[in-house]
DNA sequence: GTCAAATAATTCAACCGCTAAACAAATTCC
DNA sequence: GGAATTTGTTTAGCGGTTGAATTATTTGAC
């Protein structure tokens, strides 16, 4: 029960625009003063909350102390293990990212192992970053582009080549030491990533990642929907003809084969390279992005039929491509989706920049301790 | 806190297979023995619970009393509109079917108020019934083919072309009185009629419900998922071919072309009479019904590579034409679902027979009351 | 400049609900 | 018939919330 009201009046404080007085928190959460009191001194002396000083305010009465999540809390650590990248950032408890790094790549040459003990030594400089700043990194989180068990098991990473590795036991004892890490999907990271920075109103969307393969993570009512077993958000193998392409997955006709990085750049260099040429040559995007655009709307809008979401962001590779594809998107789904007749679809790229997977990472971990205080609070 | 554990002890004894006994309960849900009985006892004079006399039992000790689901607790009605019949039922709580009505008849030319006030009818005979064996219905619940939003606005019934329908304003002061009737999706509740009859194991899946639409209910983890605003599951309206025949909805190529009931009932008398033919004309129906089920697999291989569950069941006319449609179904998924590569889907024809909306919708009611407790014990 | 009004936060007694341990009840085993 | 065993109840104690009274700190009026 203190764990449940620990946790509320964390979770007021942090949803709320100005910081808030304990007697503000106390009328929010329906707990009476005391109670709130209470409550906050645990929170204070337990370093995730702090007073700043009085906000001048109209009329009589004692000014009221704000609170405000604490700036030199517990941190996350978030990493990314993409294709053609490594990435990691540290996050304070505000959401606010302190430190962030980037090493480019090809990582489809390396081995699993080589590749997470990298991404592992990203993380402790980073954590040492953190550290020497005055900030104690809690736990970490690691995006994979690919299928992870709750076990911290890559079931599989298609454009990897990865197969069963477990990356949690290959990282345990190694640069990070024992800071538990956890592990999930790169798309789902990067969704919670653009629910947190994509600010205004954003509830239930999905965001497509458009890396060299295509995911999806799903928030629902500003929470991820993982499906049964975590292995929800494979867009990329949706089915848009059904006797089109072969893909690599063995099916035909998978959305990978018409929106995918490597239909996309056909003929092109891979990578950024094939991107730039791609935006500047206005021909050719005219001509080949509203297709994929199309494509990517047809398999949405089954998505969204079964799923009933009303809003679509592009990421990934699709943010900067949105001003050609996201209007045959658009086209696509207010023809298709049911709903959309009374409740028009909204398509938007992505606010984030790259490796926002690291810190969607980062900010689960801080999300976790915020959802959890009690814990924090016992030490 | 109370009304936490009240639900907790209640949900275990509604789980149990055997009646357990207070000492059962204490240790299943890890409250102590002294807590167990003071909430027992609260749930026993509030005539939700009932205790059984003690079973037999090996060894030494004082025998224990068996604790049961009250049969003469709070019953729900669930009530059912569908495209060519009224249906209505009382659940008590254990979930057994107690009274149950069917009116058949073509409810397409008759106005959505006529409608709403029969089954209201229909729904307050089932009532007096109950009420004559000694069963007080506590409330009840209205399964329509459409969208329904939370507030009980019908918003589109494409096959009953009713649109923007007030259902719950025309239900309420008509023959069922001041009843609490809450109104949603025939496909969802019929899935959680599946979920509750179904039995052994069923834990994530997709119902399938093959009426004059198609439409899907979605469980995860045994709960109901209903989307973002509660219109989820719309899979006859999912894309199976982008250029296929133009649909009722006005897209092309959704799946209802392919595997609704007018396509597969194409050049046969509707309904009934068409499916008797279909299933006895062997020739025919293995011509037709496996080239829907791929159809339906392809719809099917899409929502489960976004959604994860590991299991189709098989609903409404698609039950009884499961021996051809299951085995097309089963090959198109294991072809395109990513993850059936090491975790393999499950397809089965559902348990229930006709009209399970309305013994879902029944359910439902019952199982508001086991998850709430506290407001009924207060009285 | 002082005092009343207003608002914020703390203190303290009372109470609710759970726990732990002792106790009473009802049966089997020897 | 008595020891052992298991169930269910009773009682004291404790954590945590409530509600009222109290203290603290400011604005505004006279």
């Amino acid at each position: 029960m203190r764990a449940h009201n620990l946790a509320l009046v964390l979770g007021q404080v942090a949803a709320a625009h100005r910081p808030p007085s304990r007697a503000d928190l106390a009328a929010s959460t329906g707990l009476t003063r005391a109670t709130v009191s209470a409550l906050v001194d645990d929170l204070v002396v337990g370093g995730l909350l702090a007073e700043v000083g009085p906000a001048p305010r109209a009329g009589a009465g004692r000014p009221a102390a704000g609170l405000v999540l604490h700036a030199y809390g517990p941190a996350g650590l978030g990493l990314e293990i993409n294709v053609d990248y490594l990435a990691g950032c540290v996050v304070d408890l505000t959401g606010t990212v302190r430190h962030r790094a980037v090493l480019h790549g090809d990582q489809r040459p390396v081995s699993p192992t080589e590749v997470l003990t990298a991404v592992a030594g990203l993380g402790a400089r980073l954590r040492a970053e953190a550290l020497a700043a005055g900030r104690v990194v809690a736990g970490a989180a690691l995006a994979v582009p690919g299928l992870v068990s709750g076990t911290g098991l890559v079931h599989r990473a298609p454009n990897l080549a990865w197969h069963d590795v477990d990356a949690a036991g290959t990282l345990a004892g190694g640069p990070l030491g024992d800071l538990p890490v956890t592990i999930d999907n790169e798309a789902n990271l990067a969704a919670l990533a653009e629910l947190h920075a994509g600010g205004q109103g954003l509830d239930s969307f999905v965001y497509v990642s458009g890396e060299i393969g295509i995911g999806a993570g799903i928030v629902l009512h500003r929470d991820l929907f993982r499906g049964a077993r975590g292995w929800s958000g494979e867009l990329g193998h949706v089915c848009v003809h059904p006797d089109g392409p072969r893909c690599r997955c063995g099916a035909l006709g998978c959305l990978e084969q018409y929106a995918g990085q490597e239909a996309l750049l056909r003929d092109l260099p891979a990578g950024e390279a094939g991107l730039a040429r791609l935006r500047a040559d206005t021909d050719l995007a005219a001509h080949r992005l509203p297709a994929a655009g199309t494509s990517l709307g047809v398999a949405l809008a089954g998505v969204v039929n079964m799923l009933d979401v009303d809003t679509v962001v592009l990421g990934g590779i699709f943010g900067p491509l949105a001003p050609w594809l996201a209007p045959a998107v658009e086209a696509e789904l207010s023809r298709r989706v049911l709903t959309s007749a009374w409740s028009p679809m909204t398509v938007r790229a992505s606010a984030l920049g790259p490796a926002a997977a690291a810190v969607g990472a980062a900010g689960a971990v801080v999300r976790d301790i915020l959802a959890e205080p009690a814990e924090w609070v016992r030490t």
